[in-house]
DNA sequence: GCCGTTTTCGGCCCGACTGTTTTCAGTCG
């Protein structure tokens, strides 16, 4: 992944200058480059053969020529020498939370520690405290930091940020003096991992909320006690802050609280452009100072000549462009899904019989939902063989004819095996509503061969849905590689629809290969992979990933109603 | 280092909190 390599180049000149004490705004301009090129649709390598780098975003002259260097030599001149300069130890300080570039260097230039364990001696021993800026305190704050870069500090999947967030959005909502609250931050853009989270109220006693806030049961410890924002850690170790803001400025707020950081910087550089200022209390005009919008968010981004943009997509990705231009996609609703295209029953390894599944589902109000059960290959789920899936469908078709307004599909999740060939016979496979397959072995095979067994499974008429395609397993394992432009060709060709697995730690489909899979033109469905009841809420965050992925609702196959839906899956037999 | 219907030079997002100061720099989001 060049791109990758490039972004990583220029974010650690970025470091290395800031070491020096460099101009910032050539710092920034570096970061700038990197986020750039990182959300590159189109391959690096293309533009620089086609000469056009420079029309990248804050590619210049200089940038275009560094990477096509990188491009061509695999390296940077320039970045190597930087390195040579500059101790390794201060790279590795600055990763402490509260170390910044300037306290790195300070440490460095008066203790000369090798790594961070040094740096944590000469904390304990006291010796830090003394030199210029640094007393007691700040000593104290360096070995807290410390512990934590130890613990590693690893982000949260959305399942477990949602519930710690409705902790605090229960303890918040019962103060006096609260009008209203809302989550902002990565958790509101539905990111696929959360680092912290954040917390917006609307007060006119902020000081009563912060002290409530920070002397909440869920506590460990106080990070930053303001008067109008603070920061706390729980007893699990996440990172919450809360900020306070008067209801006329909440839109402003909201927007500026919500992020991303990029997203924030983008609109405020436009705010400049039009002799506007942004900040985190409204929308104000530069020659008066008069504030022109911060109720809404729709008003904030009204003043600035754009659309609302909703929060799934503010990430400097392309958003504000189109939102000028009135171009934003009609985002996909949780209440346009009409079913769950992934669930299991009691018939492999999941714990609900399948009567009981059609009532869950048909309590949630979808039309249908897909029993997916494993099948034979997979014996530690329990998987159904040919005859067993037989029976099922009998069963399936029983239990349909006494409810009504709701159907279960017939389904299965049948296992991709390692030449690419179905775990079960087309014969069988025929007599199905629909088949997800999916890989459960041989995840370490070559790129090539992963693919190949894919592009097999979707050659296979029956197929309807390739399920979980990346095989992830967020912190746990690496996606198997597999050529995602490649797979969504012949999906656009062999009617194939790929699925984004609701599953809290799989989220598979990502997000950017969401958007890619749209960019071909590939139909895509959201299944939970339901095994006990309350996964079901899960979809939740496929739609989030959904929306994360510009999907509209004609994109996903399980907003059709079911008949529509039937047809659909009839056409690729045909 | 980038960028331009005010500019090819002089700007570059903006503010809260902390710890150290005695008016502010550093860090963070």
């Amino acid at each position: 992944m060049k791109k990758l390599q490039i972004r990583d180049i220029f974010n650690q000149i970025a470091d290395l200058l800031e070491i020096k004490g460099d101009n910032p705004f050539r710092i920034k301009a570096y970061r700038r480059a990197a986020q750039s090129v990182e959300n590159l649709s189109s391959d690096v390598e293309e533009l620089v053969r086609e000469g056009k780098l420079e029309e990248i975003p804050g590619i210049g002259k200089d940038l275009a020529k560094k990477i096509k260097e990188i491009i061509e030599t695999g390296n940077l001149k320039y970045f190597d020498d930087l390195m040579k300069k500059t101790p390794k130890a201060i790279l590795e300080m600055m990763e402490i939370p509260g170390i910044g570039p300037k306290t790195a260097k300070a440490l460095y230039d008066n203790f000369k520690p090798k790594n961070i364990s040094q740096l944590e001696a000469l904390a304990r021993s006291h010796k830090i405290s003394g030199i210029p800026g640094i007393k007691d305190k700040t000593e104290e704050n360096i070995l807290k930091g410390i512990e934590l870069v130890k613990k590693g500090k690893e982000r949260m999947n959305l399942g477990m940020a949602v519930s710690i967030n409705s902790e605090f959005v229960r303890l918040l909502k019962d103060l006096p003096h609260v009008k209203n609250i809302s989550t902002a931050g990565s958790l509101r853009r539905m990111k696929e991992t959360i680092r912290d989270i954040d917390i917006l109220v609307i007060s006119r006693k902020p000081e009563e909320v912060m002290d409530a806030f920070v002397r909440a049961p869920m506590v460990k410890e106080i990070l930053a006690h303001g008067s109008t924002k603070s920061s706390i850690r729980t007893l699990e170790g996440v990172q919450v802050d809360v900020r306070v803001v008067d209801e006329k400025s909440y839109g402003a707020a909201l927007v500026y609280f919500t992020g991303s950081k990029e997203h924030n910087i983008h609109i405020r550089r436009l705010a400049n452009q039009l002799g506007l200022k942004v900040n985190e209390y409204g929308v104000f005009e530069n020659k008066t100072g008069k504030n022109i919008a911060s109720r809404r968010e729709e008003d904030v981004y009204s003043a600035l000549g754009l659309d609302f943009i909703p929060p799934e997509l503010r990430e400097d990705t392309g958003e504000i462009e189109c939102a000028k231009e009135g171009r934003l996609p009609n985002l996909v609703a949780l209440k346009d899904i009409r079913g769950d295209l992934h669930v299991h029953s009691d018939w492999s390894d999941g714990m609900h019989p399948l009567k009981e599944m059609a009532t869950l589902g048909k309590e949630r109000g979808y039309e249908y939902l897909a029993i997916c059960d494993h099948t034979q290959s997979l014996r530690v789920a329990g998987g159904l063989n040919e005859k067993e899936l037989k029976e099922q469908i009998k069963e399936i078709r029983k239990i349909n004819k006494n409810i009504k307004g709701f159907e279960l599909l017939c389904g299965t999740e049948v296992d991709i095996l390692s030449d690419g060939s179905l775990d079960i016979k087309d014969e069988v496979l025929k007599e199905l509503d629909i088949v997800v397959a999916s890989i459960h072995s041989g995840f370490k095979q070559s790129k090539d061969k992963l693919t190949g067994r894919v592009i097999k499974a979707m050659e296979n008429k029956y197929t309807s849905i390739i399920a979980h395609p990346s095989g992830r397993l967020i912190g746990e394992r690496a996606p198997y590689e597999l050529d995602f432009d490649e797979l969504f060709k012949v999906a656009k060709e062999t009617n194939t629809v790929f699925e984004i697995n609701a599953f809290p730690s799989r989220l598979d489909l990502n997000d950017t290969n969401i958007r890619n899979a749209k960019k071909y033109g590939v139909t895509l469905s959201i299944g939970t992979d339901t095994h006990i009841k309350d996964q079901l809420d899960a979809m939740a965050l496929g739609v989030g990933m959904a929306r994360r992925g510009w999907l509209e609702k004609g994109d996903l196959l399980n907003t059709l109603s079911l008949s529509s839906l039937k047809k659909k899956l009839k056409r690729k037999r045909q």
